[in-house]
RNA sequence: GGCGCUUUAGCUUAGCUCGGUAUAGCACCACUUUCAUACGGUGGGGGUCCCCGGUUCAAAUCCGGGAAGCGCCA
């Protein structure tokens, strides 16, 4: 059986988690579902960073030990997964003790790489940021993000020899399908090819929370190989069998903001480390909020665990997956929430149960035997579906869905298994048997709705391969509701 | 300042690689059906394809210049 290894960017602690974090799980989480129904061995990562300074300032103002205060963090990040029905096979924390040694290890294989060195180094340090600023950066003095002056530090930093990797890095950046969808591919090419890889500072001195540097405890590891060396701690690098299964990964879905790091630094470091390096990287867009960055000042943020309890998981999951387009920020509102629910999930797809439904019970009290396949089946179009998601585009995938939907709801139309007895039954188990397929396909997207549609006509999720007419032998239907109520 | 992405009906958008009467959904209007969550189906109105210039018989699409929004970097 192949593998298939996907992971999203871990989350920052020291925050709630937004509707931005939703929607990259969300993604991770539909491939990583539509890869295990095309029978795909799937180990699923998210997870938590933990290892920031900033938390032990953050606990210490709220007066509870640093350990403590990311651990009730993080549990706000593993609860919002599982109001979003996120099939993660681990949940991650840079704060385990397995993680600790993994980054360590790295570091020193870097270290004995000869790829890291020591270096004198001055600069404005702005604590918020937990990074150096130029003058330029600043804001009367201030850094404008934390409005606060910084300070000017001078300290002796280990230091990565990212500009080694340069040629190898350009290469690996500029083959076709390593960074997708192109524009972020280009915007790392044309950096590398303008600017160079420089070498990038990887300790920091006298913190008193994270990573010790193996040969030198005075220095805790900085945020890369920290962070990034997640992908493989958690699947016990490097002897676990995890390991030697699933890596290299398969997809790293990461927001844009943090493309560099995952298409130039993390391949380098592997490098250096030699270990593979992923096969892709997955660059997303930015969710609006009613068309405005979210922001603390316009306190525009949404918790998404509110809005999973205010409507449903799948309703979430649903409009976010279709109102960003691929290679694009989108733009979340209440408003397109409640018109795709309406539209598109009560009316196009639960009408269509429901109608169905109540004419199997209406002239065969639900007991439908199997007939020869009609017409139907080709206006499903597969292939298209497959291709769709192959290339990350999951807002076409479903429109796609949607067609054969509105084909099916024609079908019902054109029939008019109400009226006409004569082929009543033949009608109506291709309907079944397209509302079957239809649960199936959807699966990945909104798998509590499939669950509940499957439950209704009687059937047991099937993998990709059951996506064919004239399968069930018979049908034994029973209505249970709606699936999805009308909001205003 | 450098680089990248985006700009198409009221809204969300397809098409741009390989030029030829502009795609779909929502909203709106009309018609139609009753099995169904007042739902489904059919038809319709609505677009200087951001602006200017060029190439061409012909440009949303190719080339040059510019504007706005966003992002990355310095």
């Amino acid at each position: 059986m192949a593998k298939y290894y996907i992971t999203t960017a871990i989350d920052y602690v020291n925050a709630a988690p937004h509707i931005g974090h939703a929607y990259e799980k969300i993604l991770a989480d539909v491939l990583a579902r539509w890869k295990r129904l095309n029978n795909f061995d799937v180990f699923f990562l998210t997870g938590t960073d933990e290892n920031a300074q900033k938390n032990a300032q953050a606990a210490k103002e709220a007066g509870i030990t640093t350990k403590k205060f990311v651990d009730l963090n993080s549990k706000k990040f593993e609860e919002l997964c599982k109001k979003l029905n996120i099939s993660n096979d681990y949940f991650i924390k840079t704060s385990e003790k397995r993680h600790f040694e993994v980054s360590q290890l790295i570091f020193k294989k870097i270290y004995d790489n000869g790829d890291i060195y020591k270096k004198k180094y001055s600069g404005l340090y702005c604590v918020g940021c937990e990074a150096f600023l130029t003058e330029k950066d600043l804001v009367d003095g201030k850094c404008p993000d934390h409005n606060k002056a910084p300070k000017l530090i001078e300290e002796e930093n280990y230091f990565f020899k990212l500009s080694k990797y340069e040629k190898q890095i350009l290469k690996l950046v500029s083959s076709s399908n390593f960074i997708i969808p192109e524009g972020w591919r280009n915007e790392i090419v044309n950096r590398i090819k303008s600017d160079g890889l420089k070498d990038i500072s990887v300790s920091r001195p006298g913190m008193d929370w994270g990573i010790d540097v193996p040969i030198d405890k005075e220095h805790k590891i900085y945020v890369w190989i920290d962070a990034l060396s997640n992908y493989i701690s958690a699947l016990d690098y490097p002897n676990g069998a995890k390991f030697k299964k699933y890596w290299p990964a398969d997809a790293h879905v990461i927001g844009k903001g943090i493309n560099w790091f995952h298409s130039v630094i993390w391949p380098a470091l592997l490098m250096s480390a030699k270990i593979e390096v992923p096969k892709n990287i997955w660059v997303h867009g930015y969710i609006t909020v009613d068309g405005k960055k979210i922001s603390k000042s316009l306190g525009n943020s949404i918790d998404p665990v509110a809005l999973v309890e205010k409507y449903s998981t799948d309703i979430v999951r649903y409009t976010l997956l279709k109102d960003v387009p691929f290679n694009q920020d989108g733009d979340f509102s209440e408003k397109s929430l409640k018109d795709r629910n309406n539209n598109e999930l009560a009316n196009d797809l639960g009408n269509l149960i429901s109608r169905t439904l109540s004419l199997c019970e209406k002239f065969y009290s639900g007991k439908i035997t199997k007939q020869k396949d009609d017409s139907l089946f080709k206006e499903l179009n597969l292939v298209k579906i497959n291709e769709y998601i192959d290339k990350y585009e999951l807002h076409n995938a479903l429109e796609e869905i949607w067609k054969f939907i509105r084909a099916t709801n024609k079908y019902v139309n054109d029939k008019e298994p109400w009226k006409n007895e004569e082929d009543r039954e033949l009608v109506l188990y291709n309907i079944l048997e397209a509302i079957r397929i239809i649960s199936i396909l959807i699966s990945s997207f909104i798998p509590e709705t499939s669950d509940r549609i499957n439950k209704q006509i009687g059937v047991k999720t099937g993998d990709i391969k059951t996506v064919k007419f004239g399968l069930q032998k018979n049908y034994i239907v029973k209505k249970e509701g709606i699936l999805f109520s009308k909001v205003e």
